[in-house]
DNA sequence: TGGACCATGTAACTGGTTACATGATTAG
DNA sequence: CTAATCATGTAACCAGTTACATGGTCCA
């Protein structure tokens, strides 16, 4: 259960739910994403477990957690002792394995929808880069995790590219009743 | 629901469920991933929605699949119709967040993890790569798809050794209380 | 005073994992 | 004959999404 943890580790700093909510659509998101419907139960969990504790109210009713001395021990407790999860879940690349039952032009349409999302993507995360330079040990990990997507999105755009060109220069192919597998 | 689709994409030619769990595991994993729990009652779904039919029947009860014109009309459909999902979820890069928590030995250790792991991967797809030339439409679908993976993974691992290398770098940094965002 | 946004929560449902369960065939 | 592998299924549970629901605060 990676939630739990990536909460963890994003109330290092004091935050509220709502914040955790767009923490995860901005930053966090290009980890892990999550709903405010699966954020508050969890924040209650956690403060039942102990693991953080909430430190102030705010105006609207705002509740403003903070991770605890335990919260920490289990969130290193999580990375020493727990493998990452590999599984792989990436619908585009499972349509691109249909793409042949697709006309020519409809396939340049699917790839030049890829190219646009990966541009748009790199362009944001380029962005974050640029607004700070890391100097804690935090933000370096931060960064770390930023690069990370900056890399393998640029690969995703280079590849979708390469693509582009292929469909292009294979427009005169026969869309397939093939079984070459 | 992207699991059906991928089905459906799979069994334009005649499979068995069996086959689907090892296909799953084998080169559909690098896109999507299933266990045979979810896979046997999905199959018994698309034949009761005459997706997909039984063609026949094997030596232990066995069951081959295949699509039916109604079957590849709904792929298309998809492929067509809905935009892909774009949700992330990786649990590594939730790590990395926190990974500023750890002893530096301790971070070295994990960022060697991932090295290894985009190594051994990168590896099983480049010899999937070599062990055929795509002449079919639908060959060269299943190349971009392979090549899709061989791309980003090779990021990834660029960037694992990348990261271990300012990891080692930075071993005489303390580990930190900061709160530099 | 009304619209945008802040802020939190619950309920129903769907998708996915783990564990349970069973039996057939094949190769050594 | 026995272990590995083939082969299919169900049940309980956990994770995540969509929709429902409510109300506060701020700014124009």
């Amino acid at each position: 259960m990676s939630l739990r943890h990536a909460l963890l580790g994003a109330l290092d700093v004091p935050r509220t739910g709502y914040d955790l909510v767009k923490y995860f659509d901005a930053s966090l998101g290009y980890a892990w994403s999550a709903r405010h419907s699966q954020i508050y139960p969890e924040l209650a969990r956690l403060k039942g477990e102990g693991l953080i504790e909430q430190v102030a109210e705010g105006p609207r009713g705002s509740k403003t957690y903070r991770i605890t001395r335990e919260g920490t021990e289990e969130l290193r407790r999580w990375l020493r002792e727990t493998a990452p999860e590999r599984t792989v879940r990436n619908d585009a690349v499972v349509r691109v394995f249909s793409l042949w039952l697709l006309e020519p032009e409809e396939r340049l349409e699917f790839l030049r929808g890829e190219v646009a999302f990966s541009r748009a993507r790199l362009a944001e995360y380029e962005q974050l880069k640029d607004e700070d330079e890391p100097r804690t040990p935090k933000g370096r990990a931060l960064r770390l995790a930023l690069e990370y997507g900056i890399q393998t999105r640029r690969a995703a755009l280079g590849w979708a590219e390469w693509a582009l060109e292929q469909a292009e220069s294979d427009l005169f192919q026969p869309i397939g009743q093939d079984t070459g597998e």
